[in-house]
DNA sequence: ATCGCTTTTTGCCAAATGGCAAATGATTTT
DNA sequence: AAAATCATTTGCCATTTGGCAAAAAGCGAT
């Protein structure tokens, strides 16, 4: 609970009313690795705040691949926005890759909070921006450079994520199959 | 203006004298192709609505390529979000690809605009939301995808921006050499 | 320790893409 | 029209990556 408040801090000024107007709302839970936190084809009805653990989002594609957009790691927010905001069915899932705590906020919940706390939509707002813009320079960069040197950048980005996701997950949001970065890895030890 | 105007009311409403009012803060504008709307290494200083022409963001990568990260067609909005929202020296240069007819609003207009139309932040936000997720996804399936498929799959995307960009903007964009996308198109054929 | 299952690594060869330079085509300037 | 400049296409060959299948390694249950 504290790791989100001062998230959310980060982003603009609450009072102590509005803080612990917040802390009722929120549920810790937790996901077991490969449980999912939303799926493809229902609506997502809840907004979570990672505290432990990894999750990603993938989907299928035409061919049927299984390809992972991308991690979401600790202290940050996890939401299907499209599909929370405008109450449509997802084409994605959001999967917990290693065990995970979270703390969640139910969409009703998350609207009550919306319409109560003066500001609040504000640093949402802010929040999801920033998130969005992080995803755009993250993915961005991939399409340009080659398999070892994304491999490499993926390292630098994600320190505290290359060794506890499969192999299998990590080429997919590479791009590349997985012998290519079972190859990449031998070359660069 | 019109369009401008539509444009906005897609996303949230607003009474005769607002639109008044952000119609007087709006300046018509035209940039010839080449030039820059906004630069690396300065402030952006303006928010822009795309009339009628195509702009792209570029910028350089550490061999010193350029790569186009995106282009924005007519009807939609421009602007260099992180220098201009933070005050801070942009990486990215934001450059007419043909000559385009702009709507503008500078950074101090922008900002009362903000101030005195209760509502507008929302439909801001909205806007930049869905501007952002819309990055997202059409970058995303670049990574996962060949060549041919890339540029199949732009084809579809933007059917009117095709015939008007040069080959070496769009091979940049979708990370592939000049050469590559020569040949795939003669393959096509 | 062993079995059964999943994940990762490896080998082999084919296909895709890159690098470089020259040729061709298109556009602008003189 | 010719020259100069810039953009695109092509040829040739090297490198990277993919496809497929088998081997090896890792892991949990017994």
């Amino acid at each position: 609970m504290k790791e989100l408040l001062s998230y959310i801090l980060q982003f603009g000024n609450l009072n102590q009313q509005q803080i612990d107007l917040i802390s009722k709302k929120a549920t810790e839970i937790t996901f077991s690795k490969d449980e999912y936190f939303s799926e493809a084809g229902k609506i997502a009805v809840q907004v979570g705040f990672i505290i432990e653990g990894i999750m990603r989002v993938c989907y299928y594609n035409n061919k049927g691949e299984e390809i992972t957009r991308y991690f979401i790691e600790e202290n940050n927010m996890v939401v299907d926005l499209e599909s929370f905001n405008n109450s449509i069915c997802s084409s994605a899932y959001v999967q917990a890759v290693t065990d995970c705590k979270l703390i969640v906020f139910s969409k009703p919940d998350w609207e009550e909070l919306l319409a109560t706390i003066v500001g609040w939509d504000t640093i949402v707002h802010k929040i999801i921006s920033r998130a969005l813009m992080q995803k755009v320079d993250r993915r961005s960069p991939l399409v340009s450079e080659d398999a070892t040197t994304r491999y490499l950048s993926f390292m630098e980005k994600y320190p505290k994520v290359i060794n506890r996701i499969p192999l299998s997950y990590l080429a997919s949001y590479l791009g590349i199959t997985q012998s290519s970065l079972s190859r990449i890895r031998k070359n660069i030890r």
